[in-house]
DNA sequence: GTGGCGTTGAG
DNA sequence: TCAACGCCA
């Protein structure tokens, strides 16, 4: 084939693999030389706590990229180019001294990344270098997967059935590299170097290691292969937060280190053969893209700095608790001390390890702003700052859908019980005395509503309310009962 | 010349 | 999955 371009730039941001990866594939096969580059984008790490799991866990994961692209290069001197800078003054900057015509990188759809896109190819339009992007994170993305009337879906139910019609083999194919890599061309000497260190990059060490987090391909891999020794019994296990049900790859999705092609191809064709774990996980795959089409369709769920407007903008009407009042229950909230042992323990395995099981989200996102009436958006922001998985479009649609104001939400007045949750999904209370050991000196029964034992039993277990496990900031029942009248505005404001 | 087969690209 | 293409019997 002829080859437009003499050389080209792979610009790696969200998608840190070189097996089935978009942009690079397009990349080798429209350019005899290509480069391989990854940046620390400042714009990002700036707002940043200084110790960040996801800046560790990336780090971590270029190195094995490094190794990848040599392999497929055929030489040491073929590794991965790290820069650290602004996207639009170093990816440019870089793109000249490389000498390249065109860069190409994957779609992403957040909105911070599509102004940074707009003016990085800008700029490079300036030097006369292009920038090319596709499709690599989802299945189907933007607007693909339509309705009859040629409209973005915003119910799940029938975008997953128009998904599942659609998706065969063709589009679960990997993009081939191995073929083309001989393209892949040797780092000029000036830009040879390790992956910066983390303290290179102003950050510290996490507790990454200690969490045992597998990080990189190696580690989606092992991931995936672990998972799919349970998978059958995904349907059933994926609700209880002490159980090790779910595959743990959100992580991995977010940064590329699995390809999502390969997940769902694997699921799929166990599905097909009537797996209903798979299939059922197939379904959360279908939840991933559904909300990436939400934000890329309906950009006003959420704002540059992921800050936006409910879905049905009627719920933006919904007055929250923005008073000190509202502040103060927020932190007790984000410091796992709200007296809901099954809220409280999920938040301290957000703050401890970065991660919270799928359905201790939905719990706590309700209480927060349904039961403690904090603005969701708040919640929200927390969780982007906390979630090593932290994905703007999921984690928007999950509030959005928690706080009843997004697509395919539930009804804002069907409203978690907290203590009826835990008694569900947590009856022994396994998961809760893991993050509050102090708990385990109650029997399970009252262990999910502490202050509901009876004095006698509080003194045979030595356990003192208020000083070794906090009293409710709030009742579950007024708080629900607050939560009815705040929603109320909506049904006056649905007329206009 | 043609039909059968394997390879490749498309996203 | 489907279509296009090159190769060769």
């Amino acid at each position: 084939m002829d080859k437009p371009y003499a050389a080209g730039l792979a610009w790696f941001r969200r998608d840190l693999r070189a097996h089935d990866q978009a942009a690079l594939h397009h990349a080798l096969r429209h350019c005899r030389q290509v480069h391989a580059a990854f940046l620390f984008d400042t714009d990002i790490l700036e707002a940043l706590p200084r110790r960040d799991r996801r800046v560790e866990f990336i780090r971590e994961s270029l190195v094995q990229l490094d190794v990848a692209l040599r392999l497929l290069g055929g030489s040491p001197r073929h590794g991965l180019i790290v820069v650290h800078g602004r996207a639009r003054e170093e990816i440019p900057r870089l793109a000249r001294q490389l000498g390249v015509q065109a860069v190409f990188a994957n779609h992403d759809d957040e909105p911070a990344a599509i102004v940074r896109d707009a003016k990085v190819r800008g700029a490079l339009a300036d030097i006369g270098i292009a920038l090319h992007d596709g499709k690599d994170h989802v299945v189907f993305g933007r607007r693909e997967v339509l309705t009859q009337a040629g409209t973005p879906y915003s119910v799940f139910t029938p975008y997953k059935k128009a998904w599942l019609a659609k998706v065969d083999d063709f589009y679960l194919r990997a993009y081939p590299i191995e073929r083309h890599a001989s393209a892949l061309a040797p780092r000029p000497e000036a830009l040879a170097c390790d992956a910066p260190s983390l303290q290179d990059l102003g950050f510290e060490v996490t507790n990454l290691k200690d969490l045992a987090i597998p990080v990189g391909t190696a580690g989606g891999k092992a991931l995936f292969d672990d998972f799919l020794q349970r998978i059958d019994h995904y349907g059933s296990a994926r609700d209880f937060p002490a159980v090790k049900g779910p595959s743990y790859l959100s992580v991995h999705l977010r940064f590329g280190t699995v390809s999502i092609r390969d997940l769902a191809r694997q699921a799929q064709a166990l599905a097909s053969r009537g797996n209903e774990g798979a299939a059922t996980w197939l379904g959360e795959l279908v939840w991933r893209d559904f909300y990436m089409q939400v934000l890329a369709n309906f950009p006003h769920v959420a704002d540059e700095h992921g800050q936006g407007h409910s879905f049905r903008r009627e719920y933006d009407r919904v007055h929250f608790d923005h008073s000190a009042k509202g502040k103060a229950l927020f932190k007790a909230w984000c410091e796992g001390r709200t007296g809901y042992p099954l809220v409280d323990a999920a938040m301290l395995q957000l703050n401890t390890t970065g991660y919270m099981h799928n359905r201790l989200r939905m719990v706590t996102a309700s209480f927060l702003c349904k039961t403690l009436g904090v603005d969701w958006r708040w919640g929200e922001r927390y969780f982007a700052v906390q979630l090593n998985d932290y994905d703007l479009a999921a984690n928007n649609g999950g509030w959005q859908w928690a706080a009843s104001c997004g697509t395919d939400a539930q009804p804002y007045f069907r409203i978690f019980n907290p203590v009826t949750q835990s008694r569900r999904f947590d009856p022994e209370g396994k998961f809760i005395t893991r993050y509050l050991p102090q708990l385990a000196a109650l029997p399970p029964p009252v262990l999910h509503a502490p202050w509901t034992a009876r004095p006698v039993d509080l003194e045979a277990a030595g356990f003192v309310l208020g000083r070794d496990y906090p009293m409710p900031v709030v009742d579950q029942d007024e708080g629900r009962a607050r939560a009815l009248e705040r929603y109320a505005v909506v049904k006056t404001a649905k007329a206009d």
